[in-house]
DNA sequence: GCACAGTAATGCATACTGTGCAATATTTGC
DNA sequence: GCAAATATTGCACAGTATGCATTACTGTGC
């Protein structure tokens, strides 16, 4: 199906991004529990009913919504059949070719990271989707008694991915292709560490 | 310094205790979001304002705290010098040794995660503080500039614990000894999947 | 261009979470 | 017992989030 662009798909998308860049911006100035949904919703420029309909709480209009497989990607990943892994990191970079990454909102995010470690458990969170569709996709090889292990599996993959994206963000050197692969090598010295016994 | 048992700090365990079973109970029963902050306080024979003294938030009172290293055991290990995740291992058993896990109490979070998915964030976020610390003991074998990769081995190691915890809880059989064998097993499993490349 | 259907924005009322503060009650150590 | 320390409570209040009704706007068919 094409990409629909009415104006009103494009007005939705900008005040997304307006209300996020609003959240941040204040978060950063003042701090994050500092701002209120209220202050968020008038520098966007709207109501703040209007800000709860575009954000289901104000967690989500900082960090932002991560993006998840489509159906395509999983189609893919169903008729393969190399490593579990390999084929794993192959969905991801299909996923992040997909989706546009906005390297100066990253930078932003990264920099409120900094600043306010009491989100990072937020930020990871915000990978919820992704990390259950990855173990879904574990599952799909290993099967559905192996699920804790996917899940285990799924959590690492994107707890290493998390940190490549903020690597990411603050090297303007580094393209969004290789994010990956850093994550790859990532979960390499995890390997690393679990074999010294 | 020897453990002081007044009848105050006694009340107070007791307190917290009785918070945290009328939570479970009443989210078993009525549904997480159905069950208000109020009424876990009069079910409890408090006040609200008193919830609040004892857990600092909702959640807080459902999953409780989980338990993090004592300062002999931060001694021990800056004091070992065995393969890093074997002396990693070696200090969540004396963790584990040393707090008394209710088994009781176990079950019923167990149950409430089976009912409440959404709960289960929560729930291993509720490991943040001994995640942070196994985080900084790698840190302390592998140097300030591994910290993400630290991190990433003590989210692995965290989750494999919850994992672990929950089947413990639902099988009386398992003594609580075995919990941290058994989570290193899942690290073993998870270190076969990252191999396959 | 126009009317109508669908969607979005907003105001308002409301329930709930969580905190600060002051008053009261209880425990502890002497 | 008495005074200091600590715990409990009520109350007021700011903030988060949701439901609902109203109003404004956009897309579509004619």
């Amino acid at each position: 199906m094409a990409v629909k662009s009415t104006l009103r798909d494009r007005r939705r998308l900008q005040t997304s991004r307006e209300i996020q860049r609003a959240a941040l911006l204040l978060a950063l100035r003042h701090g994050y529990d500092q701002v209120t949904t209220e202050m968020i919703a008038t520098e966007a420029g709207v109501s703040q009913r209007t800000f709860f309909n575009y954000y289901l709480n104000k967690d989500a209009a900082i960090i932002g919504t991560a993006p998840c497989f489509d159906e395509d990607t999983v189609a893919w990943f169903r008729a393969s059949s190399g490593p579990l892994l390999a084929d794993l990191l192959q969905a991801l970079r299909h996923l992040l070719t997909a989706s546009d990454l906005d390297r100066g909102t990253s930078q932003l995010i990264d920099r409120l990271l900094g600043r306010s470690p009491e989100l990072l458990p937020i930020f990871y969170g915000s990978l919820k989707r992704l990390r259950d569709q990855i173990a879904d996709l574990a599952v799909i090889r290993l099967g559905e008694d192996a699920r804790p292990d996917a899940e285990l599996l799924a959590e690492a993959m994107s707890h290493a991915l998390a940190d490549t994206f903020r690597i990411w963000a603050n090297d303007d050197a580094m393209s969004a292709d290789r994010i990956v692969d850093v994550a790859a090598a990532k979960l390499q010295v995890l390997r690393g560490y679990l074999a010294q016994t």
